[in-house]
DNA sequence: CATGAATGAGAATTCATTCAT
DNA sequence: AATGAATGAATTCTCATTCAT
């Protein structure tokens, strides 16, 4: 962990402590001491707080923009397309957690660079979405969602359970086994394409 | 506005600024300005920033729970009652929107203090959801998927719009038109019962 | 304890609060709280927090005073009335350790207030010793020494004990035994009146 | 006195107000405005203000404890060894009375930390004295008194006229005229060898 | 490249005190 | 007599950032 540049350092100290602690719920002191770095190399190399926070998110949304471009283009069905997507995208989730809480618990707050900065990505993104999914689901379905709306939910669905991760390992105690991530990858997909409880649905 | 007591006039401001900057991003300067009361009352009412916090989340908990204590309860069937849940959460979630981001920013946050407080509220509602949706669902399906999985999932549906809110506003620009709140609440409860795609689903 | 009135209890809080933690080192709601008492009860009944202090001081200067003016009075020789003021005083300073150590460690603070009311006390004492140790001290050994010199030689060798206790304690550590009081005074009044080592001071 | 550094002019200010404020009458800006130094370079170089107090409580015992070492080592007898104990102690409270104080006024004074680090000081000040005075007394006089009883007396005893010093400038008025340095040294090693009112014990 | 020193602004919290009730 | 609410000032400490070296 030594043989990284202190840049790499950084960026790895960073994630870790803002997954944890939040943006603003972490020091620069701290970040350094973690990362085994001067103070004053954090502005250096990045400029300024603010842009050590950029330059995580610019990572995290640079590769599931290439998980959509990739998975989702190609002339299979929608189905095959979607489940490509939300294994890919889980996966990436699930190694990159402190990266993906990062970028959600800083989605909300309005900071002026910042929220411009993910507007940006959010709509590259929402474009891939709008032609792959919701041109497709249109066509067939006849319903026309919004990209702006898909989006968000797919994410936070794929998301939830690194979102709830710490207060779950609470509430169920050591001994708590979760579920597993291949298993969570086939609940999600099979909820998204399904829904739940699809045998009750024709019964009734 | 002004006629609502000092303590009301806090937790309300702190609401506001919380959901919009983080709780750490937010001063208490700050918010006694918005909330135009004396800086040393918010510790007099409250003994600490983090108790506001806990009281905000308090609210939030036990809100929450109820609508699930509510609505999930009874001898209606499954679909039905996800439905009314679906259908009250997201109008509870939309009516108090600010609440809601600060319940979902501060979840990763492993304060020992609030993750223990939020554990507590977590466990509540894991029991509730075991108990009215993971059983059913069991002996209808077969699928055993904890509370501990569901619930993440289906809070966090309900909440992708107003995670995203803040970004999606900057994508849309200004003359975008977000899906109304009732065809939203549709969308939600038509993904999570059956899937997106039916049609598809049926044909393939 | 609860028998006390309020004021009572008040003193009796402030006294071991500011035996322990100093003067300012001592807040007054933990004051309040230790004394069970409300918070504004202390201004109300001592004007502020530098009354209390007062009030304190001179109840331990009053006691200090009196036994001065009883022990050093009469026709006794010097020796039996020292031995006399010494057994008392520090049978007094055990007795009320915490006002002791208040007197101490306020006493080089040059708070214009308070100063002033030491040196009042000061004085008073000054003149009894001159009169009933210096003058006798200077007609048997012609040794001219003021009062203002022997007062706090013979105050702070009768309180060390006290002064060094809570350290001491430490260095001891559980299992010490101190040297017990009725020695500790006899120590004290043979070092006065022979000095240590008196065995040897004749051999050389 | 600006050619001092800052790390000085601070360690120098904090003597100088602590003796006559207390450590918590102290405020920083007060100590940071007296030494001439920007308020965060107190934490930046003492991490605390409790940091600081302890350094000047070190500086304190080093010096104390080293003049132990010195005067009461070597085959003198103890009659002789004692002199000059007392006339070093002596001069190195006088030149260093602001520091004296801060020791003696904080000494009874039980926060945790300061406490601990005082016994370490204190621990090793009675192994001396032990070994120094206590033992060579015993096999004169037969008298076992312990270190932690002597150090304490005539510590204190060395100390007084420093402790009170600020009072009886009040008493004596402004034409007093205190008892000389050098006399005061005499009166000390007098009363501790001697004792007081020799010719009267050996009259009476 | 890298760093230790330095800083002004601001953080949360506690302070002693006042006052209407 | 007694109290809960309220406050302005001050508390210690940390912040992100800058800069000379």
């Amino acid at each position: 962990m030594k043989n990284l540049t202190p840049k790499e350092r950084i960026l790895q100290a960073a994630v870790y402590l803002f997954a944890r602690q939040g943006f603003d719920g972490t020091g620069l002191r701290e970040l350094a001491a973690r990362a085994e770095v001067n103070l004053a190399m954090i502005n250096y190399f990045f400029g300024s707080k603010k842009g050590l926070l950029k330059e995580i998110l610019d990572g995290f949304f640079e590769g599931y923009l290439a998980i959509a471009g990739k998975e989702l283009a190609g002339t299979d069905n929608l189905h095959t397309k979607l489940a490509r997507f939300i294994n890919s995208s889980v996966r990436y989730f699930d190694s990159g957690q402190d990266a993906l809480l990062v970028m959600i618990t800083e989605l909300p707050h309005d900071d002026p660079d910042i929220i411009e900065h993910k507007a940006t990505w959010a709509g590259q993104m929402a474009e891939v979405l709008e032609k792959e999914i919701c041109q497709p689901l249109k066509e067939i379905t006849g319903q026309n969602i919004p990209a702006t709306c898909i989006g968000p939910m797919l994410t936070s669905l794929m998301a939830s359970r690194f979102i709830f991760a710490p207060v779950l390992d609470r509430v169920r105690g050591d001994a708590g086994n979760p579920v597993d991530i291949h298993l969570y990858t086939e609940i999600i997909t099979s909820l998204f394409l399904q829904g739940i409880a699809t045998e009750e649905t024709t019964s009734n």
